[in-house]
Order: C-alpha cells, then structure tokens, then sequence
DNA sequence: CAAAATTTGAAACATTATAACATTAGCAGG
DNA sequence: CCTGCTAATGTTATAATGTTTCAAATTTTG
C-alpha cells in the first residue's frame, strides 16, 4: 500500500489549519509584521477549505461572520499574505491555497485534481533546478516561476477506474 | 557571441507571421477544420504582435478593422485555435501568443520577459520528463502543464546592467 | 433543393481585480 | 494625555476578463 503525501491522506483539518495558523504567527513576529485579524481569518479560511479558494469565495465567506468586507479587503489580505510567504496564488484557478512550506525558502509548483480540487505543493528542489537551467540555458534569467500540474490525484484516479 | 533563439534576435515579423499562417492552413487542411476569416485573423493579429496579447486587445484591433466584434467572438476564435494546437492561453498574463510549435505533439513552456514583454515557448521533452516523472512520484496523473517562467530576456539583461 | 450542423451576431450577464479617497486604529515623541 | 505620523481598513465605483443564451447566417450533407 503506498504512503501517499498529507493532503491525500485523511487527517485532523482542524490540527492541520491550527498548526498553519501559529506557523503563520511564528513567521509574522520573526518578520516584524502584522498579521491582523482579518488577515489572519483570512488565512485560517483558506487552510480550513484545504483547497483553493476564490477571493469572491473568501468574501462570501467573510460576510458569513458579520464582516461587511468589499473585494479590496479580502485582496489586500490576500496580498499580505503572499508577500509574507502564506499563501500561493494558482494563476490557472484565479484561486488561494495555503503555503505548506511557509518560513521555507521555496518556489511552489502544484498538483492539482481536476475531479476533487485538491492541490498538493511540489517542494522539489531538483526540479526547480532543471527548470531553471533550462531557462538560464536559453540565456533567461528566471524570477518567477508558475508550475501548475492537473490531473488526477492518487484517490480520483481509483474512483474513475470505475467508469 | 552567443546564438540567441529567434524572438530575441531582430529578424523579419512579415516572414516570420506568412510562415505562421501558411502552416496553420496546412494544419486545418490535415485536420479537417475550418480556419475561417475571423479565425485566420485573430491569428494573424496575435503573430504581428509577436507578444502575448489579451482577448480585449484582440477584440479591439478587430474593431480598427470594421469588424464589430463581441467577446464571444474572439474567445471563440481562441477556442479553436488553442483546440487546434495554434495558439496558447499563458495564464499568469490572461493573454494569447502563437504557437511556435504547431502541428508537433508538445507541452508549451513559457519564458518570459518582465520588461520587453517577449516570449519564447520553450521545448525541452528532458524537463517535460523530469514535470512528469515529479508528478507520477507522488502518484498523481499529470493531464495538463502550465510552466510559466517569467523573468530578464537576454537583451534585457544587458540593458538593466546599465543601471 | 431541404435538412442538419457549424459558425457568427448580439445582448446581457458573471467573475475577477483594481483605483481612489475617506476613515480608523496603532504607535512614537513631546 | 495629546499630537502627528504611518499602516490598515472601509466604501464606492469601475476596470478587466470571461461566459451564457438565443437568434441569424453560413456551410455541409444527403
Ligand atoms: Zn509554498
Ligand atoms: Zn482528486
Ligand atoms: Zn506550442
Ligand atoms: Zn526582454
């Protein structure tokens, strides 16, 4: 039986979005920033849905506490927090994901099931270095790197053998 | 002197989009489908740019023409043409740039310049295989990869080092 | 030609993101 | 405590990107 990563596994979500949350705490105070309380239950929104979330979706979600938020609240958040390593945005969902590697110096490169929406981030230094060279071999000079990977996730690719 | 791959060096765009047409009829030919005016025009437009180019910005140069366009006119035009290998969405850019490898099976990667805008779609099957083989380590079934590196073009590195 | 399928036109709408400016909260020095 | 400064949030409006829907025209097929 294979070992699959975190995500694909079931677990405690509610350890899981608390480890994130003092994780991000940690980070905040060693950074000397802010982490408000909107930005924080912005991020605590984001680990509990444990996949990518909309800013309309988080919005929506704010309004549900009582926050009268308008879209720049929740993108300013959004902002912090990936300025300060939290979160990643998936430029091919227009969606958020917590950062699974926060404190880490890391570029994020994501799994991403088309079936059930759940991402898994890729921390693989080897590959990053391939893609790198790759770049610097045409004489580019990478900064920003966007690896996003669908497809299905180990326990989608089970349930549609059914089909 | 190094060799630069053609989008970096100075050569002729006239050519260079005939070319591009000329095999994307012969593509449609073998393939049955039908590049239509308002297709082979789009196309057109997205190779005089030689850069990335949003749907608005192609629905306006659409305009210049007389044509009185609507969005779905030119997400459709895109439709096809992605469907048909001819051009690609880089989605960190909501925008469209022709295929520099039509009719071959390939992944389209992406460099990226921040600062002249040009891009260079890489095609390199050996970090295909490292994506791939990253993703099938953790069990997951890669279907579609967005690799979007965004960064200095060699020409542009040269003239930021004047700063 | 007539029926069927594909393509295009047109209007409305949905989603995602930002600009601009007013207000409030946190904080340092007097 | 008050003052003035900066960072953060509230508020309104608007921009940018993308889709749905249905009707009309065109092309293909029989
Ligand atoms: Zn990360
Ligand atoms: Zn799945
Ligand atoms: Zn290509
Ligand atoms: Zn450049």
């Amino acid at each position: 039986m294979p070992e699959h990563p975190l995500p694909y596994r079931p677990h405690n979500h509610d350890a899981c979005v608390s480890q994130a949350l003092a994780d991000a705490q940690a980070i905040c105070r060693k950074q000397n920033a802010r982490l408000t309380p909107i930005r924080e239950r912005v991020l605590e929104l984001i680990w509990q849905a444990h996949k990518p979330l909309g800013a309309y979706e988080l919005l929506a979600r704010l309004g549900e506490d009582g926050q009268n938020a308008a879209p720049p609240t929740v993108y300013r958040a959004l902002d912090f927090l990936q300025q300060h390593g939290l979160v990643h945005r998936i430029a091919s969902l227009n969606a958020f994901i917590g950062c699974a590697h926060a404190g880490e110096y890391h570029r994020g490169s994501f799994l991403i099931c088309r079936d059930c929406g759940t991402v898994l981030e890729l921390a693989c230094p080897e590959l990053n270095n391939a893609i790198e060279s790759a770049a610097r071999h045409q004489s580019f000079q990478p900064e920003e790197v966007t690896l996003e990977i669908a497809g299905l996730c180990p326990g989608c690719q089970q349930a549609n053998h059914h089909d």
